[in-house]
DNA sequence: GTATAAAATTGGGCCGCTCCAATTTATGAA
DNA sequence: TTCATAAATTGGAGCGGCCCAATTTTATAC
């Protein structure tokens, strides 16, 4: 990725890991490796906080830092393949070729909702579409967008039925990197069963997200229905008992 | 909570922000918080890093910092009550009162995957639980844990029926901190049927837990099958397209 | 006016140090 | 040997500084 010095341990230390350099599954101390790194404590520091933030390991004060032993199952529940999975613009699925097909696209005024969540007046206008989803040809989500056209003015069904996101990043030079997601299930709809090919007692996925720039303006709210075989959530949870 | 300075901060600025203190919606540059409040700049951008990592901020590296809109926001999907919601203990629901039943307390070995998940050898023994979950007296959530022996021996049906994880800190003066979770969804099977009151197209949010002590021993596997009215999960999550 | 270039602003990264708190280890008395 | 105590270890918090990169603002030229 980047040369960061802090990026450059938590490589060199996740490989370590990888390696059972560490079989008693304890890092050395902080000073030390600082030591051994030649660099200052305050990026082993960084470095080792961002991999208990992801799981990697767990420090305590006093006694040390340790490897999550589940860190290197396999088999395990545990994949750590990303911090989160499950929501990103191509679903980077394992291997398996996504597709999209538009089935609406539209431009309209928000309702009540889309404006507390877009941040909107009710007379500015939304582009709104839908969108299936496909992995290796089976539609697996059925996605509901609706962005403000002052944020995308030039927004087509020729770029929804590719990546949106690709296309604020590298046509208006905007980023989104940032979602607040609300995860939750319901019985699937007429909608589900007949393009996610559902059976009555199978149900869908609910992703709700606000998918935000980089300078914190809400960019697009989405619900993405998803088929129930295809919905998983990782997450890595500081319970914060203190 | 405590009295330590980027926690200070954290509180201060959030009350700013709810006092409509930055109608701009942006935040003095770190320079001058660092002078405001007589603390470095560190302690800034730390609490400020925090602040970003909840969403309630955004930082843009040359322009500025500014303040979530959806933060102060009532109605629109963002709650912020908390990181992430969900998966207490004592699931604190918006003041309906919990309760607890246990169905099943029982000591057995593990099975390959519980020996994966808690990083056990088969011949250890766990003990195996279930508990029904209710807010205001409705069940609203199965769930099936296995906890080693060997790190809570005196656990007991007793236990059970109050709070695992509170035993554990007030007893063993272990505390169980962070957790790795799964969430899916399925279909209702018996169980959530009869004792969730589910009719048969209307399905189980599903998460399963992995519950370390703060030292990265697995303390708990847990599944749980909770009533989809009452599956919600929230979070913040950063894309991290870089 | 408008486009270009320079300067100022602002957050990011890194250093190296001090002091502190939780824990572990070593010490020594009973 | 046991147990209380002291010392050493280890991560946490905080400071104040340095330089850099992205962005915005200002100044300058045309």
């Amino acid at each position: 990725m980047a040369d960061l010095v802090y990026q450059k341990i938590i490589t060199s230390l996740k490989k370590s890991i990888d390696d059972g350099e560490y079989s008693d599954m304890r890092l050395p101390d902080e000073r030390s490796l600082a030591e051994s790194y030649s660099v200052s404590r305050s990026s082993i520091k960084r470095a080792l906080g961002l991999m208990a933030d992801q799981g990697i390991i767990f420090k305590k004060r006093g006694s040390g830092t340790f490897v999550n032993p589940l860190y290197l199952k396999q088999g395990s529940s545990f994949s750590y393949s990303g911090k989160n999975l499950g929501i990103t613009d191509s679903f980077n699925a394992n291997g398996q070729k996504p597709g999209v097909k538009v089935l609406k696209f539209d431009v309209v005024h928000p309702d009540k909702d889309l404006q507390d969540n877009l941040f909107l007046k009710p007379s500015e206008f939304v582009y709104s579409f839908e969108r299936l989803r496909f992995l290796d040809d089976v539609p697996f989500m059925i996605e509901t967008g609706y962005i403000p056209i002052k944020l995308a003015p030039e927004l087509s069904e020729q770029i929804a039925s590719e990546s949106i996101f690709n296309y604020v990043e590298s046509e208006l030079g905007k980023e989104v990197n940032k979602t607040y997601l609300t995860i939750s299930a319901q019985p699937s709809d007429e909608e589900g069963k007949e393009l996610l090919n559902l059976s009555a007692n199978e149900p869908v996925g609910l992703m709700e997200g606000i998918f935000f720039l980089d300078d914190g303006t809400p960019f697009e709210f989405s619900t993405m229905k998803l088929h129930y075989k295809y919905f998983k959530y990782d997450s890595f949870v500081d319970l914060g008992n203190k």
